[in-house]
RNA sequence: GUGGUUGUAGCUCAGUUGGUUAGAGCACUGGAUUGUGGUUCCAGGGGUCGUGGGUUCAAAUCCCAUCUACCACCCCA
């Protein structure tokens, strides 16, 4: 009996159409990352399981795929462990490897392992799938695409101004409307600090980057529920809710965050930082948003978020600076900066946007229609001819009826059809039909190559 | 990982209180039209009713489990 055949649970099948699209979005972030001087990597598939385990939080190692042993694993694991049924116990007996679950770890492994080869400061992106077991949900999948691009081995905030120049050329070139919003770790850490909740830092910046999702007196509820005192959480209320522009916001948060080293050293930063975007005049909006704490707990400095302002949906770019990711390898001292761009999510919004260019770009230009053997040869000298001049064009691979060739050409929209039969060869020229208007004229192959390279 | 909704032809969906051979539109194949597609007309192929159990004389229909997709948490691109 034959089975139905199908894919696992949160991967897709690209078609033809979805992948011009899809290349159009990667070659035009390509274009760009280039523009600036970024050199392309890549990284296997799966990572050893030590260098991926414990980099994303305990939530993170149960979202990451593992994979089997080669062999008789379960020979090697002792009884005592299979009696006791514990997962994570077995997990570790059983497998070494697993899919990588983001491309900054594997990133900063390449580094460490490369680190003589490299020219530092390393401007490199990387544009690979990554895998989480998460469950599916819109837009949301368990294989996608991630397009990073990182700066490592340079402190400087220049960095974090040519990424935000990237993020405005990227959604200028594609045509997204969008906003940047920025934070730094460090202004979070101290108003942890101030507050007198030092050591929470996790539990509040989760809680208030929820602000804008579920309210005021939610995050409220669930910093107590987290355990942490009413008087911090009042002490809180205040910062959350400044007003003003950009400027005005950084100046008040000098005022609050006076006692604390770090939060004044963060709000420098960032001054330096739209100061910046001041005088270059940034190709797209820039915004400090306190509430932005995005989960992942190797951030140290800026925070940085793009969301697109015509289309209701998570962030289509998220990042930051890293002080000492490499620090786990045995690299310390290394600090980087990167951003990631959501391949998968640009897709949606240029979907729904409408902004995909036509598709016809990659798409075959021309069809010689088939109609035998004698005219199949005279049709391949001049394909040879039409295809050395770049253009992309095919002939029908059969002798098949008309209707059916002309229904090939129409259906994989193709704008010319060749018809050169006995009468055609004999006046050594064809008949050009333009399968828009319907036209057809007789032409010679130099004027067929004319037309086409119109 | 927790809770909810869902599933009938390649796609979108009908299918009565459980009752004969499960239907339609689009798509596909062939013909009307032997060198002319996108319009029209005619004919045809295509179904383990998501899967596995159960209840019943009888299940697409009722019950249970499981898988998938979707939604809300958690988390995230």
């Amino acid at each position: 009996m034959v089975q139905k055949p199908s894919i696992p649970k949160g991967t897709r099948d690209f078609s033809p159409v979805e992948m011009a699209r899809r290349n159009y979005i990667f070659n035009t972030i390509k274009e760009v990352f280039m523009l600036y001087g970024f050199q392309p990597i890549e990284t296997p598939s799966m990572e050893n399981l030590s260098t991926l385990m414990g980099k994303y939080g305990e939530e993170g190692d149960k979202l990451l795929f593992k994979i089997l042993n080669s062999g008789d694993f379960i020979s090697k694991v002792p009884d005592v462990l299979l009696e006791e049924k514990n997962s994570a116990k077995i997990t570790t007996k059983i497998s070494e490897k697993g899919l990588r679950y983001d491309l900054t770890v594997p990133f900063a492994r390449y580094v460490v392992q490369h680190r003589n080869d490299i020219i530092f400061p390393f401007k490199r992106y990387q544009i690979q799938p990554v895998w989480r077991a998460d469950r599916p949900q819109k837009g949301r999948y368990r294989e996608f695409y991630q397009c990073d691009v990182d700066i490592i081995g340079s402190n400087s905030l220049l960095n974090e101004v040519e990424l935000a120049q990237i993020i405005g050329d990227v959604f200028q070139r594609l045509k997204i409307k969008s906003v940047v919003k920025i934070n730094n770790r460090k202004i979070l850490a101290g108003i942890a600090e101030v507050i007198g909740e030092a050591g929470r830092i996790t539990d509040i910046t989760v809680a208030i980057d929820k602000l804008e999702k579920i309210g005021q007196d939610k995050v409220n509820l669930e910093l107590a529920e987290k355990g942490i005192p009413a008087e911090a959480i009042k002490k809180l209320q205040p910062i959350l809710h400044l007003a003003g522009t950009t400027s005005e916001k950084l100046r008040q948060l000098e005022g609050i965050l006076a006692g604390s080293e770090t939060g004044l050293k963060g709000v420098g930063e960032l001054n330096t930082l739209f100061s910046y975007f001041e005088t270059l005049q940034l190709p797209v909006e820039a915004e400090l948003d306190l509430t932005l704490a995005r989960g992942l707990n190797y951030y140290t400095g800026a925070i940085i978020e793009v969301k697109a302002k015509d289309v209701e949906i998570g962030s289509i770019c998220g990042g930051g600076r890293y002080d000492d990711l490499t620090g786990i390898f045995g690299l310390p001292d290394v600090s980087g900066v990167g951003i990631s761009f959501g391949a998968e999510r640009i897709y949606d919004v240029l979907s729904q946007l409408e902004l995909f260019p036509s598709e016809s770009l990659e798409a075959t230009k021309i069809l010689f229609v088939n109609f035998g053997k004698d005219e199949e040869l005279y049709s391949l000298g001049i394909l040879s001819e039409v295809r050395q001049k770049g253009i992309n064009a095919e002939i029908y691979p059969e002798p098949a009826k008309m209707k059916k060739q002309m229904n090939y050409a129409n259906r994989k929209q193709i704008p010319y059809v060749v018809l050169a039969g006995e009468s055609e060869i004999q006046q050594q020229k064809m008949t050009l039909k333009n399968m828009e208007t319907g036209n057809q004229q007789l032409v010679t192959s130099s004027e067929l190559i004319k037309i086409l390279s119109e």
